[in-house]
DNA sequence: AGACGTCGGGACGCAACCGTACCGTCGTTG
DNA sequence: CAACGACGGTACGGTTGCGTCCCGACGTCT
């Protein structure tokens, strides 16, 4: 039995990173350009300016490749975002959120994936994961710490608090696609603030009586 | 030069309707399998039983077919929806939107069209009037009988109460897709209601003061 | 310096789909 | 009753993409 070890590829023969970054960057724009549905690996290697076999080495399918890829930039860092107040929690988020979606390969990618999760559990987790998961640790940090803060009662529901974090300002954004001013982001922050206060927010102001 | 008349196609040599139709249902399901960008007229013909000629005599091409068919599902009825108050008007549109939105043929196509919206400005443009521009006269009305009624302030934003109004909804049913209750959706009310309200929502209650 | 071994690229077989041309069928019209 | 004429379906060429195989090129390790 030769048991003999290989020795360790070298040389030549060894990935070439330059053009791992070129198939990235093609994958990112093709995706963008026609979808995940009509992706091809061809018109991703024609792009990058590369063969097909370059990408099938690196990667063992069409998913396998998105998947790695949109992982990794998913997988970026999400700022600290503690400023001391729940409304500039917000505002500094809803900026942060309102500067990502801005980039046209964003807010065309993600509809596009979040779509095709309705339909391929793989990439519904890999975004369940990378997205949702994220959104309900952010959102769920700043509600605890508003809570903490006496600025929300402790009976906040998260699940409800994600969907008016997010859904307003991802319907603007990526789906209606309206351009947007920064009062406008003001105007949503304050909104957004009231959703979450319940009618009795302070306790303290609980018993201010409304005179009839 | 023979002007004479052709008389009007009769007997088999006219269309038939329940051809039509189970053309109209093999799409919608088609679209909702395997979405817009991988759509085929084969697959449609085969689910529909029919051949590919039947659905060329009726439509040019893939692009005509469905616009066509989303036009007339989606330019259904939208109910009157003046109950009396922002809250219960709020709660019933809530509703409505819930229940269409609960049928996976449109919580799939949905998403998958208006993805499709930010690369093809012709679904965009449909997109715009059977479904963004109802919504917006839907909501409008909503928020002027909210204003009439003194319930909101004359300034409220038009712009700002629709992804106020959609957008929750929408990610919770259409994206996240996580299973609601009805006590969800009472909750999801009373934020919007506090969400489309000012500071001084009602002026009388304006000096209501907050004992420091 | 020579051998090694994977690299990237071009070419191939296979499958699916588009849109069209053709062909027999069928019910109404005159 | 005979002719009309569009019907639905099959068959076809052309295109595109998938995944694989084979090739010369190339840089490091011995």
């Amino acid at each position: 039995m030769t048991t003999g070890k290989r020795r360790a590829p070298a040389g030549a023969a060894v990935l070439r990173g330059e053009i791992t970054t070129a198939i990235r960057r093609a994958l990112m724009q093709e995706l963008a350009a026609v979808g995940y549905g009509r992706l091809s690996i061809e018109a991703v290697a024609r792009r990058a300016g590369v063969s097909k076999t370059a990408i099938y080495r690196r990667w063992n399918s069409k998913l396998d490749l998105v998947l790695e890829v949109v992982n990794a930039a998913a997988g970026a860092r999400l700022p600290a975002l503690d400023t001391g107040s729940l409304r500039s929690d917000l505002a500094l988020l809803f900026q942060v959120v309102a500067h990502a979606l801005g980039h046209p390969l964003a807010s065309q990618i993600i509809p596009d994936l979040l779509a095709e999760a309705a339909r391929n559990p793989t990439i519904d987790e890999t975004l369940q994961q990378v997205l949702r998961a994220r959104q309900q640790e952010i959102v769920g940090r700043l509600i605890s710490r508003a809570v903490q803060r006496g600025e929300l009662p402790a009976t906040t529901d998260p699940d409800v608090a994600v969907d008016l974090i997010v859904g307003p300002l991802y319907w603007r954004l990526a789906i209606a696609r309206t351009p947007f001013t920064d009062s406008y982001l003001e105007t949503l922050v304050d909104s957004v603030v009231r959703a979450l206060g319940t009618a009795d927010t302070l306790p303290r102001q609980r018993e201010a009586p409304t005179p009839g």
